[in-house]
RNA sequence: GGGGAAUUAGCUCAGUUGGUUAGAGCAUCAGCAUGACACGCUGGGGGUCACUGGUUCGAGUCCAGUAUUUCCCACCA
C-alpha cells in the first residue's frame, strides 16, 4: 500500500493539513475525503475539498482527529471480536448477570475474613452526580477486591429521607398546585411525601448500576423505614433517660425560609458587603448629650434594651450607669458596662437587643434585662416593632429605620463595610439568631470519641483530617436536635394536654406513645436528619432489637471496615457516628476502656474524597451548571472507562479538577486491554479464563522453553502485584491504578508482546501460557476497576458466562509460589533491561540520523564475548525490534554515526558518510561525559563525603566514575579514526 | 483571628526513611500503515522543583520565614 508522499517539499503547511491530505490521497484518491471533526466533546461529520487545488486553509480553533484506517472493514478470525471496544454492547448484560447470579449477595462463611462496607445513603430527592461518581467507585473498588481477596463482603446501601430539602421539594411541588402545607395539615402533607418519595426516590440506584456498583440492593435501608425509625426513637428516648437530651430556651439558628431552628453545622459563614450605621442615642441626664453606637442591623433598634460600652473605656466612664433614648419605638433604656464590648470596634458602644444576637443575648443575661422580640418566625418585623414597621420584611425594615433615623437626625453616618453572616444552607437565606425552645443533646462519649482516633481505633486517610476531628470535639457544643418541620422522625415526647410544657413532670417519653393517648399531645416538631444518620452503622444492622441484629449479623460484620465519604461532612456525620457507636453498640456505660472503644467503633477506616472541581476551580454543583452529566460520561467513555478515568484523577484526599482527558485515558485503557486480549488470543483455540485456573495454564509451561523475556515479564508480574497490594492496602487507588497501567502497558503491552512476536508466530505452547499468566492476572486485579470489560474477557469463548466476580486472585506469594516450578531466574531482568536499552539507542540513532539510513543494516563493535554471545541469541527479536535487515559484527571502528550501547558500539550503515557532524556529535557527549566525570571526582575527593555517605552510596559513584571514564575512551578512539 | 492544604515541564499530577544525571500522562515536534490496538507504535524537545535563609558531606524531600492560591473553624456588633 505504501504510498509515499514527501510534505517537506510543500512550504508554510501545517502539519495537521499535511495530515489531511497524506489520508485524503491514501484513501480517496479522487477529490474529496472525509474526516471526523473532534473538540474533545462531539463528533461531527465534515467533508473537505482539497487534492486538486490544495491550498493552506486558515487553521481551525479545534483539533482534527482522523478516525479511519486503513483497513477500516477488515475482519479478523475473530469477527465476533472487534478492534475497538463497544462498552454499551456488554454493559447491560452484565449488570443483569451479576444480579441474577447473586454476585452482590451478603455472603457469610465460617473462617473467613468479614469485610463490611456501608454507602453513605445518598439523599432519596437525589440523582447522580459528580461527587457519587467518585464515592461510589471508590467504594465498589474495594467491595470487589475484597471479593477477590477471599473475603466475606457486604456492601449495604441505603437512603437518607433528607429532612429540609426533601420536605422543601415536597412543599415546592404542592405550591405548583396551589396547596399549602399549613392548610392540609400535618397527616395529608406526609401522604403527598411519601407518594412523591415512592415515585421519585431511589432513582439514583438504578443509576448507580449503570455505574456498576456492586452493593447488595437486596438489603437497602431507609431512614424512614420502621425498623430504623424505632432505632432512632430509642437512641433518643435512651439519651433522653442518661440525662444527655433536655428541652430549653435558648439561642439557635433560625431559617425563617424553611421556619426551623438549624444547628450550628447547618449555618455556613458567607461574607457579604453591608454597611454599618451609626445612630446616636440621647443621654437622658443629659439633654443634648448623644451616645453614639454602630451597627449593621438597624431594624432591630426597636429590640434594644441597653447601650453596653467596655468598663474600661474612659470615653465612656462617666455615662455608666446613666439612660439613653431609644430613638425608635422610643423608651429609655439604661447605659451598661460589659466586658464583652470591643472598645475599638465602631464607636465602643454596643446596642443590646437579646432577642436577636447571641452575644447580647448573654450580655442581657448578665445584667437581668428584658428580652423584646421584635421579628416573627417568617422573618418579618412584628407588633413590638411599632406600627410603622409591624409586617415588613427584615431587608425592607432595615431600609425603612434607617430612612426614619435620619429624619429624625439621629443617623450619623453610614460606612460601606464587609463583614460574615451565618446562612441557611437548604433556605440559601440568612439566618436569624432566635430565641426559642427547643430540644438539645449534650454529646456522649466525647473522651472516648477523642481517643477513638488519637488512640488509632479510626485511621483517617488522609490522616490530616484527624486534626480537624479533633478541634471540633474540642470546641463542641450541645446540639440542637429539633426541627420544625414534618418530614421526619417525630420527636416521641408527649405533653400532658392543657399542661406547661416546660415542666417535665408533664412530659412522657418513650417510643411507643402513653398508654392513654387521649390525655396527652404529641411534640409537633421532627428530629434533625442528621440524629437519624448518626445511627446508620447501628439502624442498618436493625438496632437495638437484638432478634434483627443477630439474624443481620451485627457481631459478624461489626465494626466495619471502610467509610468512604467526603470531608465536608466529617462533623454532621462521621463524628457523630463515632459518638453514637461509642454509646450505643453495648450496653450503657459512664465510660469506656480501650478494648471497649475497639469493639464500638463504627468503623476501622475512613478515607476522605476530595471534592471534584471544574477548571477554574469551582465546586461542581448543579446550581452553577459547571457539572457534566454523569449519564452522559458513561455512554461516551463507557462506565469502565470513566471509573477508570476519575480514578486516575483522584489522589487520596487532594481535592481534583475535573478533567474530561482523563476519561479518554480510561477509554483507551480499556481498548488497549480489549486489544492486548484479542492479541494474546489470536488465531488459536484455548480455554476461556472462566474454565481454567493458574494451575492449568502452568502446566503448559515447558520450562527449557522458558527464554529470559518470560522469565522478566513473570518475575515482573510478581513484584508488580507486590506493589499492588501495599498501595490496595494503603488504600492509595491512584497508585494502584497506575502501577497497574503502567505495567500492563509498559511492560507487557509495549515490551514483552512485541519481543514475543517472533515465539509466537512458530506457534511456541510455552510462550502462549505465559502470555495467559499475565492476562490472567491482569483482568482479576483490573475487575475491581473496570469490572465490565474484564468480565466479558474472562468470559470470552464460554457459552455459560459466570461472572469472574468471586475468584480468588491471587497474591504475589501465592505467584512466587506457583512459579517455584518454573525455576525463573533473576539475572534475566538484568539482561532484558540492557536489551531493552539496546533496542532504545539504535531506534534513537535511526531517528537521529533520519534518512541516511538507506541500508538498514547494523554493525556492532562487541565489548566483549559474553556481550556477542547475548546478541546473537536475540537476533530474530534485535532485528524486528530494531526494523533491521541485518545485524554484524565488526571488529573495528567504522566511519558511519555511531552510538554507544551496553553491548558495545553500534554503527548504523548509510550510504553518505557524514564524518564532519559525527565528529561534532562525539566532541559534545565527549563534554558532557568529562563534565559528569568531573562531578564524580570532586565528590569522591571529598573526604566529607567519602566519610559520612553510606558506603553503597560511595560505591555506586565509584562505579559511575569508572563507568564515565570507560565510556570516554570509547567515545575518543571513535574520534581519533574519523 | 486560629488551623489545614497546595505551589515540580505549556496542562494534570507522581516523586518512598534526604543519596547517582527529578519522572508519567496529555499537549507539542519528528517519523511510522509493522496481521492486537491510530482510542496505536517509535523517537525528540521541554524543569533555577514558588521565593529567601538554615541544618547537612549531600535538600524537590527536613527546619524557619515570605509570597500566592485554596479549604475549614471562629459570637467584633
Amino acid at each position: 500500500m505504501g504510498i509515499k508522499f514527501n510534505f517537506r517539499k510543500k512550504a508554510n503547511v501545517d502539519r495537521w493539513q499535511r495530515k489531511m491530505f497524506y489520508a485524503s490521497r491514501l484513501f480517496f484518491p479522487g477529490k474529496f475525503f472525509l474526516l471526523s471533526e473532534y473538540d474533545g466533546i462531539k463528533f461531527n461529520r465534515v467533508f473537505l475539498h482539497l487534492c486538486e487545488n490544495f491550498k493552506p486553509v486558515e487553521r481551525p480553533q479545534f483539533t482534527f482527529h482522523w478516525t479511519f484506517s486503513r483497513k477500516p472493514f477488515s475482519v479478523h478470525a475473530m469477527d465476533a471480536f472487534g478492534k475497538v471496544f463497544v462498552p454499551a454492547q456488554i454493559e447491560g448484560k452484565w449488570m443483569s448477570k451479576w444480579l441474577e447470579e447473586g454476585c452482590f449477595d451478603k455472603r457469610i462463611e465460617e473462617g473467613k475474613e468479614p469485610f463490611c462496607i456501608l454507602m453513605p445513603p445518598p439523599n432519596v430527592t437525589g440523582v447522580l452526580h459528580m461527587g457519587h461518581l467518585l464515592n461510589q467507585t471508590l467504594q465498589d473498588v474495594f467491595t470487589r477486591h475484597a471479593r477477590h481477596c477471599n473475603r466475606c463482603v457486604t456492601w449495604i446501601p441505603g437512603t437518607d429521607h433528607a429532612g429540609i430539602s426533601m420536605q422543601v421539594k415536597v412543599e415546592m411541588e404542592l405550591a405548583k398546585m396551589k396547596i399549602s402545607r399549613r392548610e392540609i395539615g400535618r397527616e395529608k402533607f406526609l401522604e403527598h411525601a411519601y407518594a412523591w418519595r415512592n415515585k421519585h426516590g431511589g432513582i439514583i440506584f438504578s443509576q448507580l448500576q449503570k455505574l456498576g456498583v456492586s452493593c447488595d440492593l437486596k438489603n437497602s435501608v431507609h431512614t424512614l423505614d420502621e425498623d430504623y425509625s424505632r432505632g432512632v426513637l430509642s437512641a433518643f428516648v435512651e439519651l433522653h433517660k442518661r440525662g444527655y437530651i433536655y428541652r430549653g430556651k435558648r439561642m439557635v439558628n433560625w431559617c425563617p425560609a424553611t421556619m426551623t431552628a438549624l444547628s450550628d453545622e447547618e449555618v455556613a459563614m458567607v461574607s457579604q458587603r453591608a454597611r454599618l450605621y451609626y445612630v446616636k442615642y440621647e443621654i437622658v441626664e443629659r439633654p443634648g448629650n448623644f451616645i453614639e453606637i454602630a451597627t449593621t442591623r438597624p431594624e432591630t433598634i426597636m429590640g434594644d434594651v441597653a447601650v453596653a460600652v467596655n468598663p474600661g473605656d474612659e470615653r465612656y466612664e462617666n455615662l455608666i450607669g446613666l439612660h439613653c433614648r431609644r430613638p425608635l419605638n422610643s423608651s429609655d433604656i439604661p447605659i451598661i458596662a460589659d466586658a464583652a464590648v470591643d472598645k475599638n470596634f465602631g464607636t465602643g458602644a454596643l446596642k443590646i437587643t437579646p432577642a436577636h444576637d447571641s452575644i447580647d443575648f448573654e450580655i442581657g443575661q448578665r445584667h437581668g434585662l428584658p428580652i423584646i422580640d421584635v421579628l416573627s418566625s417568617d422573618g418579618t418585623l412584628n407588633a413590638l416593632a411599632g406600627e410603622e414597621f409591624a409586617g415588613l420584611d427584615r431587608f425592607i425594615a432595615r431600609e425603612k429605620t434607617a430612612e426614619k433615623l435620619k429624619k429624625i437626625g439621629a443617623l450619623v453616618k453610614v460606612e460601606d463595610y464587609e463583614n460574615s453572616i451565618g446562612v441557611s444552607e437548604r433556605g440559601n437565606v440568612p439566618i436569624e439568631p432566635r430565641l426559642s425552645e427547643q430540644w438539645f443533646l449534650k454529646y456522649p462519649k466525647i473522651e472516648e470519641a477523642k481517643r477513638a482516633i488519637s488512640g488509632g481505633f479510626v485511621k483517617f486517610y488522609p490522616k490530616r483530617w484527624e486534626k480537624t476531628y479533633l478541634h471540633w470535639m474540642e470546641n463542641i457544643r450541645d446540639w440542637c436536635i429539633s426541627r420544625q418541620l414534618w418530614w421526619g422522625h417525630r420527636i416521641p415526647v408527649w405533653y400532658r394536654k392543657n399542661s406547661n410544657r416546660s415542666d417535665p413532670g408533664n412530659w412522657h417519653v418513650s417510643v411507643e406513645g402513653p398508654a392513654d393517648p387521649g390525655n396527652w399531645e404529641q411534640d409537633e416538631d421532627v428530629l434533625d436528619t442528621w440524629a437519624s444518620s448518626w445511627l446508620w452503622p447501628l439502624g442498618v444492622f436493625g438496632w437495638p432489637d437484638q432478634e434483627k441484629m443477630k439474624e443481620k449479623d451485627f457481631h459478624y460484620f461489626y465494626p466495619t471496615d471502610i467509610l468512604i465519604t467526603g470531608p465536608d461532612i466529617i462533623f454532621f456525620w462521621v463524628a457523630r457516628m463515632i459518638i453514637a457507636g461509642l454509646e450505643f453498640a453495648g450496653p450503657g456505660k459512664k465510660s469506656l476502656t480501650d478494648g471497649e472503644i475497639k469493639s464500638r467503633i463504627p468503623f476501622k477506616n475512613v478515607y476522605f474524597t476530595g471534592i471534584i472541581r471544574d477548571k477554574l476551580g469551582r465546586k461542581m454543583s448543579k446550581s452553577l451548571g459547571n457539572s457534566p452529566e454523569p449519564l452522559d460520561l458513561i455512554e461516551k467513555y463507557g462506565a469502565d472507562g470513566l471509573r477508570f478515568g476519575i480514578l486516575l484523577s483522584a489522589p487520596q484526599g487532594q481535592d481534583l479538577i475535573f478533567n474530561e482527558e482523563n476519561m479518554v485515558l480510561g477509554r483507551n485503557f480499556c481498548n488497549k486491554l480489549w486489544n492486548a486480549f484479542r492479541f494474546s488470543r489470536m488465531n488459536r483455540q484455548c480455554q476461556p479464563f472462566s474454565k481454567t485456573s493458574l494451575g492449568d495454564i502452568l502446566s503448559r509451561v515447558e520450562v527449557q522453553d522458558l527464554d529470559i523475556d518470560d522469565q522478566s515479564i513473570l518475575l515482573g508480574l510478581v513484584k508488580f502485584c507486590c506493589a499492588f497490594e501495599k498501595h490496595m492496602k494503603n488504600f492509595e487507588v491512584n497508585a494502584a491504578i497506575n502501577t497497574t497501567s503502567s505495567f500492563f502497558w509498559g511492560e507487557y503491552c509495549d515490551w514483552y508482546v512485541e519481543a514475543s512476536k517472533v515465539r509466537l508466530r512458530e506457534g511456541n505452547e510455552t510462550v502462549f501460557a505465559v502470555h495467559d499468566v499475565l492476562m490472567r492476572q491482569l483482568l482479576l486485579i483490573l475487575n475491581p476497576f473496570i469490572p465490565f470489560i474484564t468480565d466479558e474477557l474472562w468470559n470470552f469463548g464460554d457459552s455459560a458466562q459466570r461472572s469472574m466476580q468471586s475468584v480468588r486472585c491471587e497474591t504475589a506469594k501465592d505467584l512466587e509460589e506457583a512459579f517455584k516450578a518454573l525455576q525463573l531466574k533473576n539475572e534475566t531482568m538484568e539482561v532484558v533491561s540492557r536489551l531493552r536499552e539496546f533496542i532504545n539507542i539504535t531506534r534513537r540513532l535511526i531517528s537521529q540520523s533520519n534518512g541516511m539510513e538507506s541500508r538498514r543494516v547494523l554493525h556492532i563493535l562487541p565489548k566483549n564475548p559474553a556481550a556477542r554471545e547475548i546478541v546473537n541469541s536475540h537476533m530474530a527479536k534485535l532485528k524486528k525490534l530494531t526494523a533491521m535487515e541485518k545485524i554484524e559484527f565488526t571488529g573495528e571502528v567504522l566511519q558511519f554515526s555511531s552510538a554507544q550501547t551496553p553491548f558495545g558500539v553500534i554503527f548504523l550503515e548509510s550510504e553518505k558518510s557524514n564524518t564532519s557532524g559525527e565528529r561534532e556529535k562525539i566532541t559534545e557527549q565527549i563534554e558532557k561525559i568529562s563534565a559528569l566525570i568531573k562531578l564524580n571526582e570532586t565528590k569522591l575527593g571529598n573526604m566529607e563525603f567519602v566519610n559520612h555517605a553510606p558506603a553503597n552510596v560511595v560505591e555506586g559513584v565509584r562505579k559511575m566514575l569508572a563507568e564515565n571514564i570507560a565510556k570516554r575512551s570509547e567515545l575518543q578512539k571513535i574520534l581519533a579514526t574519523l
